[in-house]
DNA sequence: TTTTTGTATTATGAATGCAAAACCAGCGTA
DNA sequence: TACGCTGGTTTTGCATTCATAATACAAAAA
């Protein structure tokens, strides 16, 4: 009888049953893509992803299906996958759309959020600022998506999150090109105390138009980064 | 020898460019699930959607997952798959979302849609006008719908009318509850005469406006139907 | 009767097999 | 050189097979 306790207790999910394998596949491809690991545009091999991942080729079919679904890959009729070449056009479509999405968020976060949540997002917006305060970019960036997906989660509303989240990806992998300036990254963090503090006093109207405004300075630094690569690529 | 020549039986071959099976499949499904034809709640038996289709169950499991990503089916692990139910909340939350990108889309659309999309977006508005004379609801929701798919084109970025008609699809099975009154139905005409007009003068603030309005009776008339409270979404 | 338990059946998850399409030299010809 | 052809190889699409989890059901126990 201890053994049996023993085991739920230190293998709960084990015992409980494991994920399905396209879910695990789905979630590594996907942040493989993301990191940039798979670069935009590469060619995903069947057999050899199978092997890197000891899985048969059913299940990470699936996988691929998904993730091309979600925007990330693109199927290519009897030519396999690749993933989604990065457009500037697409970026700056897709970041249209989110900065829309986000300035319903904090409408609705404004009215819906708890205390409790709020002060979450101060604290991960803490996290962030010290993380600026070091110069750790990437660190930055970890609680900057942070403090934003926990905004639009607090619009109560999961569609939107979802969505949101979707997007997301897909722009994700642009950011490393957002090589920003010391200026910008300094006015980000500025604009981000300004959301705080609206979101703080519930001030929708404010929030909605600093969030619209912050999207669309995201945008333009990343369509200059964008401009700079291609040309740089090319 | 004894394999079966699947393609050439069902008359389907077609020697250049046909298309994945899956995509086939998907379309099927998902026309089969917005029709209601495959109820909410409805299990999707892979055996007998294999016979009806007459496929195997490689490519039909793959439809399903990627319906699964639009969420218009959801996978129980090791229990199969059933068509999404309809909540209440989803729907109100969707229709939350949809406003939004119709605004955003209304907006674009002044500024980017060409002489000749206004054009057939009116020409659309017309044959939704001759249904509605006849009382003809099924044709007038089928024109109604291509209008606002129009003008969410009309704003010239893929992703946002991508977005929106994935939120479409799980919004359309719900249509059917709608049961709205000659009043509402006479109502929402007259707002669509004011769309057009706001959006052949290019007025992207008031057509924004127009738009968001226009959503917001949508989703209260579908919340009424459903007899539910939209008040979290208001 | 009600509950429980062992077993048969069925459905799903994943792997493998097979045919067709795409790719890739290498070769020959204009 | 440029172009097209050809045979072999690789890769994909789909079907089929094998394994495993869920369900239904009947018999036994309370």
């Amino acid at each position: 009888m201890g053994t049996v306790q023993n085991l739920s207790e230190a293998g709960l999910e084990r015992r409980i049953g494991r994920r399905p394998l396209h879910e695990e596949v789905i979630d590594q491809l996907r942040d493989r893509i993301v990191q940039g690991e798979l670069a935009p545009g590469a060619r995903l091999n069947e057999r050899v992803l199978c092997e890197q991942l000891g899985i048969s080729r059913t299940p990470l079919r699936e996988a691929i299906k998904m993730l091309a679904t979600e925007g990330l890959v693109e199927l290519l009729p009897n030519r396999g996958a690749i993933v989604t070449p990065l457009k500037a056009a697409n970026i700056a479509d897709t970041l249209a759309v989110m900065g829309t999405l986000e300035s319903l968020a904090g409408e609705l976060a404004c009215a819906n959020a708890s205390e409790a949540e709020i002060g979450e997002i101060r604290a991960l917006h803490f996290e962030m600022l010290a993380h600026h305060a070091r110069g750790d970019l990437a660190g930055y960036f970890r609680y900057n998506q942070l403090v934003h997906l926990k905004i639009i989660e607090a619009s109560g509303n999961p569609v939107l999150t979802n969505t949101y989240r979707q997007l997301n990806a897909n722009v994700r992998r642009a950011r490393y090109m957002a090589n920003l300036s010391q200026d910008r990254w300094d006015a980000a963090v500025r604009e981000h105390e300004e959301i705080l503090g609206a979101l703080a006093t519930r001030n929708a109207g404010r929030l909605k138009g600093l969030l619209a405004e912050h999207l669309a300075h995201k945008l333009a630094s990343v369509m200059a980064a964008l401009g700079q690569n291609a040309a740089a690529a090319a």
